[in-house]
DNA sequence: TCTAGAATTTAGGTGCTCCTAATTTTGACC
DNA sequence: GGTCAAAATTAGGAGCACCTAAATTCTAGA
C-alpha cells in the first residue's frame, strides 16, 4: 500500500531533483519539516520498496517506479489547484496548501472528471505543467526573468508557488502567467530590476525575479 | 489534535445512536470494520478526551463536545456528497464512498465555498439533512415506506445510503428523493409491497421498503 | 439460581512515522 | 596528510491505531 507519507516523500524528491541529480537528506528534511534522522529512515524504506536509489551520505534519486508515483501525485496536485482556482474561486495563494491535502484523496475517477470538466488543462494556476495520465510532461524551455536583458519583453510562463506571500505580492503587480512584462532596466551591483506590467512599473528584487519563468515570445522592440 | 480515526468513530457513534441511547462495541466494530478490542481501546481514548461517555460493558454515548464534532463531520460529508453529485456528476451510489475520504480534508473555507455554490442545500442526494454550521438539524418527521398502508401515495424523502447496490436498484426504479410513490398493495405474511412509481409497478421486499423514508404530503385518494 | 454462550475488556504486540541524542562519514581548508 | 565542522546515520523511543488471544462480565434460558 501507498501511504500518504510515501507519496509526500516521493513528490518532494521529485521537485527537489529538478536540477540536481542527487537530493540530500537535509534538503528533504527542510522541505518536509521533519528531522533529518526521520528522512534517513524513510529513505531506507523507499529504497527497500525499490522506489528510490540511496547512496548513504550521498543522497537519493528517484527510480522509474518512484518517479511514476511522484508524477501521479504531482498531476493530482496541479489538477486540484486548477480546479480549486477555476471552479471554486479559491485565491491563487491558497490553492497550493489546499491541494496538498486533496491530492491524497483524489480517486482516478474524480481525477478524470475534474480533468474533463476543466477541458484537459496543461498548466496549473501558477503556470506549472500538469503531467498527463501516462506521466508525460510538456517540457517548455523557459528563462528566468532575472536573466532577461533590459529592453526585452517577455511573457510570464510560471511562478514559484511555495510562498503564499510571494504569490500575493506578484498578484498585486499583475504578474500572472500569460502576463506581458517588459524589463525596463537592471540596476548594477545585483540591484533590482525595473519592470513594466501593463501601465505600471515596479522595482523587483533579483531573488524574486529568479522565481519567475518567462518565454520571450513577444517580439523585442527593434529600437 | 483531531485525527481522522477520532472523526470516524464519532461519526459512526452519531449515526448508530439514532434510535438507541447506547451504542455497543460490536455495532461500532462492524460499522468501522475493526476488531472489537480496537473499539474498546479507542472508546477509552474518546472518553479520556471527554467526547463520549463510556459505561464499561454497556456502550457509549456522545457528549456535547463529541456530538459537535460528529455533526461537523456529517455536514462535511453531506455537503461533499451534494457537491460531487451536482458539480461533478458522480453517480449517487458512489458519492458516499468518495465523501468518506473528502470529509476529512475539507477546510472551513472550502466548506463555505461549496455551501454557497450549491445555494445552501438542506439535504444531500439521498435526502439526508445537512446540519447547519451551528450543528442545527432540520428534523423532518418521516415514515418508513413499509409502514404506509396500501392505497396511499407518498413522496420519497430519504433513502439509506450505505449499500451502493441498493442505491443502484432504487435508482433503476426511479425511487429518488422527491419521487412520488403509491403503495398499491402489501402481500400478507411479510410478503413484498407492490408500489407504483410513475407508470411502472414494482414488487419491493419489506426490508428494502424499510430503508425508504417518505412523507405523506400527497393527498390520499378519497375512494 | 445456576450456567453456557455472547459481548466486552485486558494483555501483549505490530507497523508506521515521527522524535532526540550519540556516533560516523565526508569534504574542504591549512 | 591532518583536522574539524557540517551532513548523515545509527540507536533507542514515543504515539497512534490497529491486531490476536486470553480473561472477564453480562444475560437469558434451564
Amino acid at each position: 500500500m501507498q501511504t500518504q507519507a510515501v507519496e509526500d516523500y516521493l513528490k518532494a524528491i521529485y521537485e527537489l531533483q529538478a536540477g540536481q541529480k542527487q537530493v540530500s537528506t537535509t534538503a528533504l528534511s527542510e522541505r518536509l519539516a521533519v528531522a533529518p534522522a526521520s528522512v534517513t529512515g524513510m529513505v531506507k524504506k523507499l529504497a527497500a520498496l525499490k522506489l528510490v536509489d540511496h547512496q548513504p551520505y550521498q543522497g537519493v534519486t528517484l527510480k522509474p517506479a518512484g518517479e511514476k508515483i511522484a508524477l501521479e501525485v504531482v498531476r493530482h496536485h496541479r489538477l486540484v489547484e486548477s480546479y480549486l482556482s477555476e471552479a471554486l474561486g479559491v485565491p491563487w495563494d491558497q490553492v497550493h496548501a489546499e491541494a496538498d491535502k486533496w491530492e491524497h484523496v483524489l480517486s482516478e475517477d474524480m481525477e478524470d472528471r475534474i480533468d474533463a470538466l476543466l477541458g484537459h488543462p496543461t498548466t496549473d494556476p501558477h503556470g506549472a505543467p500538469i503531467p498527463g495520465r501516462d506521466g508525460s510532461l510538456p517540457k517548455g524551455r523557459f528563462r528566468r526573468l532575472v536573466d532577461v536583458p533590459p529592453g526585452e519583453t517577455a511573457v510570464v510562463a510560471e511562478v514559484s508557488d511555495h510562498d503564499p506571500a510571494l504569490l500575493r505580492y506578484l498578484g498585486e503587480m499583475g504578474l500572472y502567467p500569460r502576463a506581458e512584462v517588459r524589463v525596463v532596466s537592471a540596476a548594477p551591483f545585483e540591484g533590482p530590476l525595473t519592470v513594466r506590467v501593463g501601465k505600471a512599473e515596479h522595482a523587483l528584487g533579483r531573488e524574486v525575479a529568479g522565481y519567475i519563468l518567462v518565454s520571450v515570445s513577444a517580439a523585442p522592440r527593434t529600437s
